[in-house]
DNA sequence: TTCGATCTTGACGGAATTTTGACTTTCTCC
DNA sequence: GGAGAAAGTCAAAATTCCGTCAAGATCGAA
C-alpha cells in the first residue's frame, strides 16, 4: 500500500510541483495550503508530513507541536531559514528532520524514504489483522482461512489490508483508489468495483462469509 | 576472529595513526577517506564504525543516517564540535557515542571495547541459518545440502544471506538491491532476477524443492 | 597481460494481473 | 412504479511483471 504523505504549505505553486513528483514515486499525496486545512486533513492518517515553517496564521512550528498531540509519524519541516536557533526551534516542536530550500528532489526523496524506513522499524503497525476466523498477516502478505491460504494478487490485497486494517469504517472509492494507488483516481473508478468483487468471490467461497459491506452511495466497509 | 573496525575521516594522518593503533589491539581495520569510499566499504561488515563528522561531500551525520539503512553496528563520532546541538544531531543520526577530538588512544580503546561488548550481548545475529536440510553458514559463507557443499558467487551468497536471514517475510527487487549492493538499483533490476535464477537453479539440482518463492508484483520470499 | 569466472545488460515471450467498456442489476427518491 | 444514479458482472484488451537466454563488461587470479 502506498505511503501517505501531507504536504502543508501556502505556496500553491511548490505544493503542485511537490505533489506531482511524489505521486510519480509512487506516494499518496495530499495538499493543505493552511495550516487549518492540514489539520482538517490529518484524518487520512499521513504516513509522513512536509511541513512549511513560514507560513501565515499559526506557523509551522506551532502546527508541528499541534499535529503532535495527535498522531505520530515523521514530520520534515521545509524551510529556507538554516540559522541554529531555528534548528533548535524545530527540534523542540518535535520536528524530526530539516529541508532547506531551495532543495533538490532527488534529496527530498531520499529522506523521505529515510525517515518512512525508520519509522517502520520503530513503529511497527499491528502485523496480523484478524477478523471472524480469518487471518490476515500485514508482513508477509498472507491470508488464511484457518488452514488453508487464500491468494490475492498485490492490489486485491493491498485493499484488504487497508480496508481491514480500519474497519467497520466506510471509506469512497476515491478514498480507497487514494490509499491503494497512491493518487487520485481520474474518471470512471470500475476498477475498485471489480477488485472488489474478485475479492468477494475469494472469501466468500473459502469461508461464506461477507467480509466487505457495501454502503449505497458511501463506499465500502470492512465489517468486523 | 578479529573484529573488524572501519574508519572513516578524510585526514590520511589520522587514519594512519588509528588503523596503526588498533591493529596493534589485534583490530582488523579498513579504512576510508571519504564517504563514498565508506559506503563502498560496507560490504566488509565491520563490527563498528568511527565516523568523522567534518568531512567534505556528505558529511558524517549524513553518511551516519545512509548507514543506519544498511547495517546495525556500533556507529561512534569522531568531532572537534561539542556543542549540544551537534550531540543532537549524531544521536538522531543514528550515532551511539561522541569522541571529541583532541582524544586520548586509551580512551578511544576503552570506548571501543565497551561498545563491541554491549553489541555482542544485545544484538548477535545467528551464524547459522537452517532450512529444510539446508545449512547456511553465515560466518565461513558455506551452504551445505546434507554432506553435499554448494557453491555460490559472492552475490549469489548476499542475496541468500539477506533472504533466508529474513524468511517469510516479502522483499521487492529494490529492497533486496539496497540490502546486498548497498545502494539503490539506478535503472532496471534485471540484475536480481538473472541472480535468483542462477540461485534456484542450484539449489533445486541438489536439493529438489523451492526455498525463494515469487510473489508476483511484491517481490521475493524466503521459504522456511 | 591473459584467461576464466562472475556480474551485468538488453531483449523477448509468456504468464498473471490490471484495466476497460458494455451491460445488467439494485437501490433511492420522487 | 419509474427514472436515474450507483453498484455489480462479465469477457476481452492492455499492461505489467517475471523467467530465460545470449552476449558484453568487469573483476580477479595466475
Amino acid at each position: 500500500m502506498a505511503y501517505r504523505i501531507l504536504i502543508v504549505d501556502d505556496e500553491p505553486i511548490l505544493t503542485e510541483l511537490l505533489s506531482t513528483h511524489l505521486q510519480d514515486h509512487g506516494y499518496a499525496v495530499s495538499v493543505a495550503n493552511s495550516s487549518d486545512e492540514a489539520l482538517a486533513k490529518l484524518n487520512t492518517k499521513p504516513n509522513l508530513i512536509l511541513l512549511d515553517i513560514n507560513m501565515p496564521g499559526m506557523d509551522g512550528l506551532e502546527l508541528c507541536k499541534v499535529i503532535r498531540n495527535h498522531i505520530v509519524c515523521p514530520i520534515l519541516f521545509l524551510t529556507a531559514r538554516i540559522t541554529e536557533q531555528d534548528k533548535v526551534n524545530g527540534l523542540r516542536a518535535g520536528g524530526d528532520d530539516y529541508i532547506t530550500k531551495p532543495f533538490g528532489l532527488q534529496e527530498l526523496i531520499a529522506r523521505i524514504e529515510a525517515h518512512l524506513r525508520r519509522d517502520e522499524r520503530h513503529n511497527r503497525p499491528p502485523e496480523v489483522v484478524t477478523s471472524q476466523g480469518l487471518i490476515i498477516n500485514l508482513s508477509n502478505r498472507k491470508v488464511f482461512w484457518n488452514e488453508q491460504e487464500l491468494s490475492f494478487s498485490k492490489r486485491e490485497f493491498d485493499i484488504i489490508e487497508f480496508l481491514s486494517s480500519n474497519p467497520n469504517q466506510v471509506f469512497d472509492k476515491e478514498r480507497i483508489y487514494e490509499a491503494v494507488w497512491g493518487y487520485d483516481a481520474e474518471g470512471d473508478s470500475n476498477v475498485i468495483k471489480e477488485h472488489i468483487r474478485k475479492i468477494r468471490a475469494k472469501l466468500m467461497q473459502a469461508s461464506g462469509s461477507e467480509y466487505i459491506e457495501t454502503v449505497w452511495g458511501m463506499g465500502y466497509r470492512w465489517k468486523k
